[in-house]
RNA sequence: GUGCCUAUAGCUCAAUGGCAGAGUACUUCACUGUGGAUGAAGAUGUUGAGGGUUCGACCCCCUCUAGGCACCCCA
């Protein structure tokens, strides 16, 4: 057993063959934030805890947040979500932003949690907002934006389905059972985790909040029934533009869907796997007061957050993720001999200048040696330049995939291979 | 913070309380101008750490450490 020093637990080493992986998610889901023509952006990945004080779920900040004092005696935390950043930066220019904003970011965060099945202490978040509307329209718009992710990595609607409510249709519901307005926090969160008990845990624990077993069974039967979007316009039209942009499969209604985070006020909506497998894959929702805590003029909004980890695991246990290493461009410039090492080089150096992406061979190994290495690292050509070659202002050009070889002309050799 | 499980070669894992092994990967060679195959040879361990029981411990017991999984919470 090496004795190296041991990384910060839960954290991740991205390997190449991971670090490919992360960044074709996120070149997926950077496509789809532009093609909604969302703009880029970024916040400080350190903030004040004061910025998260009055915000968020308690937990996620009294409990989570990596919090630590600077040499100045400040208090700082790692951010464990970006909302409050987003609020803060919408704040302080809200005079000078164009509304609605469609902003999409993507960035490391850290929660101070135990380690386990697609939960690490360090991950990446893919955030997406509109803010400044409060039309449905700019639910549907992000749920819409959802979808499409979903769809390009591969996932269908037979694999993954975006759940959705709205707690103003709850909060109607629960008024007509005559549930008190006192009642009806705790009662959300205990909705909230209704697949998480027994049913008869859950019971006791929703007499407990209260509810007579008339409330009960009225709350029970609400909850159990699929068509109950329905009564809501908002709902309906929420469905009507989603069936317009394709996305109908997708959905899926769930009146137990509500959300932790205490600033959701509308329309909330989770991704899942339709076998509830894994984690929930992306989560958000509709905020009626984004900028409110942080000092600015009331600003609603819609976004939501997918972390990196479960649609990774996902998408490699349904073998989603392509091939990315059969997918390099990369030529390998063997090295013959010591009398031929200049030819090489300056075949190398003329390549690159041309922008293909080269790796030169250091030394010069057997030639057999060095077709291994160049088979070990992907890449898709190699080149051969001995004596013979050099003699007749040859090159052998290597398909490394096929495995098939042939002679061109020096000369011709930039352009055959932009041909290719 | 609570509970359960695990720790043996670089990796994946074997080994009734009785000589610590296999597969794979690695190195070399068959192959002095051609990579995924094949064959041959080679190298690899304080069995996570510390203590205890025993004639004898990878195996049983205790403590610690690390990791995994579930709860909590959540992306």
């Amino acid at each position: 057993m090496k004795n190296i020093v041991k990384s910060v637990k839960g954290t991740r080493d991205f390997y190449p063959d991971e670090m490919a992986k992360r960044q074709w998610i996120y070149s997926r889901l950077k496509a789809v934030s532009e093609s909604f023509g969302y703009q880029h952006y970024d916040g400080p990945c350190i903030e004040t805890l004061e910025l998260y004080a009055a915000k968020s779920g308690e937990e996620l900040v009294k409990e989570q947040a990596f919090v630590f004092n600077d040499r100045g005696g400040d208090q700082i935390t790692l951010r464990p979500e970006l909302t409050p950043t987003l609020a803060r930066m919408i704040a302080e220019k809200q005079n000078e932003l164009v509304f609605p904003a469609r902003w999409w970011s993507f960035g490391p965060f850290w929660r101070y949690e135990r380690p386990q099945k697609g939960r690490t202490r360090e991950f990446f978040q893919w955030n997406i907002d509109l803010i400044g509307s409060d039309a449905v329209e700019a639910d549907a718009e992000l749920v819409a934006a959802a979808c499409s992710f979903m769809r390009s990595v591969g996932l269908g609607p037979d694999q993954v389905k975006l759940y959705f409510n709205d707690r103003e249709l709850m909060d109607q519901e629960f008024n007509a059972i005559g549930i008190n307005p006192e009642q009806k926090g705790a009662l959300l969160r205990l909705v909230d985790r209704i697949d998480k008990m027994p049913a008869e845990v859950w019971d006791e624990k929703a007499l407990q909040l209260g509810l007579n077993e008339g409330q009960l069974a009225a709350l029970k039967s609400t909850l159990a029934d699929p068509e109950l979007w329905k009564r809501s316009p908002k709902l309906q039209q929420f469905v009507t533009l989603l069936n317009l942009m394709g996305e109908e499969a997708y959905l899926q209604y769930d009146a137990r869907i509500i959300r932790g985070l205490d600033y959701y006020t509308g329309i909330v909506f989770e991704a899942h796997d339709v076998n509830k497998e894994f984690r929930a894959i992306l989560g958000g929702g509709h905020y009626g007061n984004l900028v409110g805590n942080v000092g600015g003029e009331p600003l609603p909004g819609v976004g939501f957050a997918m972390g990196d980890v479960v649609i990774q695991l996902m998408l490699e246990h349904l073998g989603k993720i392509p091939p990315l290493n059969a997918q390099k461009e990369t030529i390998f410039v063997t090295v013959f001999s010591e009398e031929t090492q200049a030819q090489s080089v300056r075949l190398a150096a003329s390549l690159r200048n041309a922008d293909f992406e080269v790796v030169l061979a250091l030394g010069n190994e057997k030639l057999g040696k060095q077709l291994k290495f160049a088979d070990r690292i992907f890449a898709a050509k190699a080149l051969v330049l001995g004596p013979d070659e050099i003699a007749k202002g040859e090159v052998v050009l290597k398909d490394l995939r096929t495995r098939e070889q042939k002679n061109i002309l020096l000369k011709d050799l930039v352009g055959d291979l932009r041909k290719l």
